[in-house]
Formats: structure tokens, C-alpha cells, sequence
DNA sequence: GCAATATACGAACGGTCGTTCAGTTTGTCA
DNA sequence: TGACAAACTGAACGACCGTTCGTATATTGC
């Protein structure tokens, strides 16, 4: 690796540590320069634009999220447990992430760009419209797998289950809820159990009434 | 109403505008004097501060918030009629609200400032506090009427609620997804028929399977 | 209608933003 | 090792930020 690629890396690696927690509009040249030490117009250079830094960030973004959720979540069998381990994945990408403070950037920049026309937003409802996808695909194979019920609509599945992830964001970093990943995996437990063919829900039935119902705090 | 108290109106409403679409960084003292055509410093006495413009942007936020949403849904009867009234509601206040384009200002401030600590954020995450436990109690409300389950989490339910109209946001504003608010109906739906008591499940059962499971598209 | 006060203005401040450019240092490779 | 390219620096730019202040103009209460 070229020392241009290296110092390209440190850059990125800094500017998602800093968007994670402000933002997109957070993320300044001479901010990024001054916590790596460097001058604002060396650090510029990279990058030319800061747009194009910006597009270089979502990738960034994006190659990080796809192996820290997808490729792990393609190792679990075809069907629901690979639908559990994207769950998971996602969770903890949310929660235990190093490098990037500041919890899941692209809830972040979801509602900091999703009324700013322009390439980065343009990019970044691409990247999201594949992520709904892929999850709806899963989905549709867990019910050729014969897990989830035939008459499963995936793609509210995957509109369901993001919604768990998002107020499960709202719960612990805004309102700073304890109870927030809880919550959340009582959701997505639930949303499971009712998307699953009954045969699968009597299986489950060690707890016979929690599958199904929300159960008391 | 003072010639004062008018002005700080007509800024407070052209504030909430730009918030809607830009955010709360995207408000700018001199983008709102240029609009309202008055000098920055004429616009700026009005608050002394741009902190102090900010809490006055929340406060009248909520106090519309209020208006639209919940003291309509008070007409309601006790119980499910109301809840179901405050989603419809919810669901209007982020669709067809004129005086905020951009869609629900409380979303985007959430994720704006949950990671930036000071008094603006404690502020918002106090109102958003008090807003879910609202839902909760209206859920809990719903239980003493013999509406929900006695076993229902009345938290849970509001954490699910909230993660519906969050998904709805985000596929129709990022995803400029046309199905965002039929999906979140559905998934509101179903939400109200696993909470309700069985016999309330049994009356609504003129599409038996519909109510219970999550239809195709 | 006048005096007192509330409201609005214009110019300026120090700071930070993204960006440019000429020049210096550093790394790469024949 | 020497030459060329890549990487980086420092100073400066125009624009906009929130804020201050002295002054002018409306509005209000008597």
C-alpha cells in the first residue's frame, strides 16, 4: 500500500469516527486536519472535493457494513437463521462498533440528507434501497426454505424489521433507555415468531404465550 | 399581539420550515433574514442567542405537535379508539403538515442532536421521553378498558409504534418508497391486533387471516 | 401629540468553512 | 544514487457564520 493510500485510510477512518457522532455537515476539512496532524490543503488533496470525500466516506461506509453484517450473515444456513444472524449482525454493528462512536451512520445520514437532492443522497438511497432488498430477498428464501409462512409479504418484513432497528437507535441514544436493546429483540422476537409458518411457531412454543404477545416489562 | 410577538411568530414559523428540510444546522440567522427580508441583527434581538432560537423552535414544534396530534386524539373514547386516532394523527402530522415540508421536524433533530450534548438536546430528549411515555400510558389506558391484553407491555407497544412511523419516514423520504404509508398502516394493523384481547381479534375477523399475519403485497 | 420604549437597521468583528496555488519535502523506482 | 513523481505544506481567497454596538425608526401608553 502506496503511503497516498495509507494516509487516504487514516483519513477515512477518522472522518467516520467524527460522522458517526455530528454528522455529515460535523465532518470539516480543518477539523479532520487538525486531529491527524496535517495540513487542511495536504488533507484536501486526497480527495479534491468535499463531496467526493463524502462519496469516499459512504463507500467506506458501506464495504464496512457489508462485512461486518452481510458476509458474516451468508455463513448461517439459507432461511430463518440466516435472517437471525443478519439481526444480530445489524445490532451489533449498531451497538459495538469502534470505530464509529457515534452509533450506525447511515441512520445519521438518512435523515441528515433524505431532503437534499444531489450525487451523495442519490448514492446513499441506492445503497439503502439494495440493503431493503437484500433483507426482502432473505426473507423470500426463508419461505422457500419453508420457514416463514407462504403468504409472507418480505418486503413489509424488511420495512417491519428496520423500523425495530431505527426505534431501538431513537430508545438508546436519544431517550438513553436502558431497556432499548431489549425492546428491541422482543420486537424482532415477535416479528419472527408471527412471520414463521405455524409448525415452526409450535416448535418454538417452550413459552408458549411470550412468542406471540408482548410480554410484560 | 405586539408588533414584537408577531415578527418572532412569522420567524419562528419560517424557522420550523427550513428545519424540516435542512435540520437544525441548516437554520442559519442570515438565510432566515434574507427570507423574511429583514437584517440579521434586527431577526437576531428577538432571541440573543441562536441556542435561544433553537429551544423556541422546539417549543413551538411541540406546542403544534399538541394541536395536531394529541388534543384531537383526546376526543376520542378511552382506549383503542384513541391510540388508533393518535397513529392516524401521527401519520398526518408527518404527511400533510404545510407548515413543515420536510416532514416531522422531531425526527430529524433526533438524530441531529442525540450525540451532541447541551440544553437543546436535554430539552428534545425530555419531550420525546414524555411523548413515549404518553403512548404508553394511552396503551395502558387501553388495558384497563379491556381492549389490550392485561399481558400487553404498554412500553413495548409504544417502541413498536414509533419504530413503524420511523420506517415510514425513512422509506418515503430516503427511499421515496410509495408504499411507505400502506405499509405502515398494515404493520400498525397488526400491531393493534396482537395487542387486542382475543375477543376484540375475533370481531375484527371479517378477514380472518389478514388481521393476524402480514398480507402479500 | 409627545415622550418613552420597543423594534429594526447597517456596519463591523473574529472565526471557520471549502478551495486555490506556488513551493517544499518525501517517497518510489530505474 | 539520482531523477521524477507523489505527497504535503503554508498562506491566502471569498463567503458565510453568530454576535456586538451605535443609531434610526415605529409603536405604544399617557
Amino acid at each position: 500500500m502506496s503511503k497516498g493510500q495509507q494516509t487516504r485510510a487514516t483519513i477515512l477512518a477518522e472522518a467516520l469516527r467524527a460522522a458517526s457522532i455530528e454528522g455529515f455537515q460535523g465532518v470539516t476539512i480543518g477539523m479532520l486536519a487538525e486531529r491527524l496532524k496535517m495540513s487542511k490543503s495536504g488533507l484536501f488533496a486526497h480527495f479534491g472535493s468535499k463531496e467526493e470525500l463524502e462519496k469516499a466516506m459512504l463507500e467506506e461506509a458501506a464495504e464496512r457494513f457489508s462485512n461486518m453484517v452481510w458476509q458474516p450473515a451468508l455463513q448461517a444456513p439459507r432461511g430463518r437463521p440466516r435472517i437471525e444472524a443478519l439481526f444480530k449482525n445489524t445490532i451489533e454493528w449498531m451497538l459495538h462498533n469502534d470505530a464509529m462512536p457515534g452509533g450506525c451512520v447511515f441512520m445519521t445520514w438518512s435523515n441528515e440528507l433524505d431532503d437534499k437532492p444531489g450525487p451523495v443522497r442519490d448514492q446513499l438511497a441506492e445503497m439503502q434501497q439494495r440493503w431493503q432488498a437484500t433483507v426482502a430477498r432473505s426473507a423470500q428464501i426463508a419461505i422457500q426454505e419453508g420457514h416463514f409462512r407462504p403468504d409472507l409479504d418480505p418486503r413489509q418484513f424488511a420495512f417491519e424489521m428496520q423500523g425495530i432497528a431505527m426505534s431501538m437507535n431513537y430508545y438508546r441514544r436519544l431517550l438513553q433507555d436502558s431497556t432499548a436493546v431489549r425492546r428491541a429483540e422482543t420486537a424482532f422476537a415477535d416479528l419472527l415468531a408471527r412471520s414463521s409458518v405455524p409448525d415452526k411457531q409450535a416448535a418454538d412454543r417452550q413459552a408458549p404465550e411470550k412468542q406471540r404477545s408482548l410480554p410484560v416489562s
